[in-house]
RNA sequence: GGGGCGGUAGCUCAACGGUAGAGCAUUGCCCUUUUAAGGCAAGGGUUCUGGGUUCGAAUCCCAGCCGCCUCACCA
């Protein structure tokens, strides 16, 4: 076949640097692309037109026995990957691999005939082919395709990893992700499972009554949530625009519009810190139902998230990092509770409802706890802004105490309106909003409540969020006057709700990295060529 | 941004101050029911980069780059 001649066909000679392997490989199947164009193969054929899938094969076929097939030699056409490949002289054995299912097929000179198995002889692990002949089983009873005519559909012209270890390198997992999905059935499920997990939840909104629909993902005002924005331009209005942090106000919008049951799942974009449990952009299921209040979202998102693991997983009991999450029955505490649930006993006394009711009583209680918190432990010390708002402390105290023990399916409600600008207030209790957090293995996952639909509350509001940022904090809330300008229209009473999918992907395919379960995750860019590229240029003379 | 761990052949990994190796993959030869096929032979390395210590560095030290974990911020 000439391949060892190639380097030296192509004169390398004047200040080429050495071929690395990956190069040398590269080469050697252009080469045999080559080769194959002499034996007439058309090499980037544009159609494959197959009976059955591989899935379908073993469906319908995996039952029969050899003696079965034998008798009607079923006639099969079949296009996939090649994943291995025995050569036995003038024989040979492959697996064919497509959408997850593999199939064996079995190839010898005297059935594909000389020109035939000359094809067979140029072809490498991981070319796509399509083959005809007629499923047997093998002697060991392996259901197999015999194969009668062979196709090139593909070349690979880059080597696939390691066959029996899989693709192990977290980067070039992330980076070609392709790789990953070729070598790795797992990760392949992963993704399999995330879109089975969106599908299931489309249909019980849509069952629920609702309409799917989009809104804008560039918006003048970052508003719905708490973050920083990603800026961008557009040219011809000259206007700076926010890539969205949430959807919520233009979907309350569309509530005043009359759109009583709305959801939207789409990507919000933040431009904080990556984690194992954030990614820049991320995806977000959020709806929101008028005349609804937050009792009903936490009612029902119970019942929706046993449904989705049920659905998807078979079970409502979820294995995640080594824990048995059980969706069927959510724990619930209200936020004061919980801060009392897990009270560290060295902090002396939980503190009550009364000493959460103002400034002093929630800074002697953050007091006592810092006294016994430390990094490093479960207990994280509560980091006291200067000033900060009573609530702000509250929700800062409730997180460094109990969020962490929140493994099990757990909502927590009531919450301080300090940290909660959108939402409608409790109405015995003017500090504290009608507002409720999902958390599962010791992430949030959603966040809902009674949406606030009164415009002069609603400004209030706003003013209180532009006061904390000009006490430095950047991430409250801007004033949004065009929204303020819908509520006047009247905003019905409304619930709403936002629930990540990303993470709940995670707790239902047991992945611990949110990069587990985003096809492509953000990295920094790679850099320099590959060797292919150089590969290229150097055939090419430019070097 | 802080802390920890890591980067060796295309891939998965050894070698831990003294000649850079194995398996898979690749190339050649043999092999018509194998399946991590097998046998014989061969090729393939800027040990992430740059300094330093040393007679000698993949190995020790410093700096940088990249990645993962973790803390902080956040969903």
């Amino acid at each position: 076949m000439g391949q060892r001649s190639a380097p030296s066909r192509y004169n390398f000679a004047r200040g080429t640097p050495p071929l690395s392997l990956d190069q040398d490989i590269y080469l050697q199947r252009q080469e045999k692309l080559r080769a194959l164009a002499a034996l007439g193969v058309e090499l980037y054929p544009r159609r494959f037109a197959f009976s059955h899938t591989l899935a379908a094969i073993h469906a319908a076929f995996d039952a029969q026995s050899g003696e079965a097939l034998e008798a009607t030699r079923v006639p099969v056409r079949v296009a996939g990957r090649l994943m291995a490949m025995r050569g036995h002289g003038k024989a040979g054995f492959a697996h064919l691999a497509q959408e997850g299912t593999r199939l064996q097929l079995y190839v010898r000179q005297d059935a594909v005939g000389e020109a035939g198995f000359a094809i067979w002889k140029l072809l490498d692990l991981g070319d796509f082919i399509g083959v005809e002949g007629y499923l047997f089983r093998t002697r060991t009873g392996e259901l197999s395709v015999h194969v009668e005519r062979l196709d090139l559909l593909a070349k690979d012209l880059l080597p696939l990893p390691e066959k029996w270890h899989g693709l192990q390198d977290v980067e070039t997992r992330y980076r070609q992700r392709y790789l990953d999905l070729v070598m790795n059935p797992e990760v392949r499920e992963i993704f399999v499972r995330r879109s089975r997990i969106v599908q299931v939840l489309r249909e019980a909104f849509t069952a629920r009554g609702y309409m799917e629909v989009e809104t804008p993902m560039m918006q003048p005002l970052a508003g719905g949530a708490m973050a920083r924005p990603f800026v961008t331009h557009h040219h011809a209005l000259d206007l700076s625009l926010y890539l969205r942090i949430a959807p919520e106000l233009y979907l309350k919008r569309l509530v005043v519009g009359g759109l009583d049951r709305v959801f939207e799942i789409n990507r919000n974009f933040r431009n904080e810190g990556i984690s194992t449990q954030h990614n820049p952009e991320f995806t977000m299921l959020e709806f929101y139902e008028a005349y609804s209040d937050y009792r009903v979202l936490m009612d029902w998102s119970e019942v929706l998230m046993a449904q989705v693991a049920e659905q998807v997983t078979g079970s409502s009991t979820v294995s995640f990092a080594g824990q048995h999450l059980e969706f069927g029955k959510m724990r619930r505490y209200s936020m004061r509770e919980a801060i009392r649930a897990f009270w560290p006993a060295a902090a002396g006394g939980a503190p009550s409802d009364l000493e959460l009711a103002d400034a002093a009583g929630v800074n002697a209680a953050v007091a006592r706890y810092n006294a016994v918190a430390a990094p490093e432990t479960r207990f994280a010390p509560v980091r006291a802004t200067k000033d900060a708002p009573a609530g702000v402390l509250i929700a800062a105290l409730f997180e460094a105490v109990a969020e962490a023990e929140l493994i099990q399916p757990t909502i927590i409600y009531d919450f301080p309106l300090a940290v909660s600008p959108l939402a409608k207030s409790k109405p015995d209790e003017p500090d504290w909003v009608e507002r409720f957090e999902i958390y599962a293995g010791g992430m949030e996952l959603a966040n809902g409540y009674s949406e606030l639909n009164d415009p002069v509350e609603q400004r209030r509001r706003f003013e209180m969020q532009l006061q904390q940022r000009e006490q430095g904090d950047a991430e409250a809330h801007g004033m949004d006057e065009d929204y303020i300008r819908a509520l006047q229209y009247g905003l019905p009473p409304t619930a709403g709700e936002g629930i990540g999918i990303d993470r709940l992907t995670m707790l239902l395919a047991d992945a611990r990295s949110i990069r587990d379960v985003i096809l492509f995750p953000l990295l920094r860019p790679e850099t320099g060529k590959s060797d292919a590229a150089q590969a290229d240029e150097a055939v090419a003379g430019n070097v």
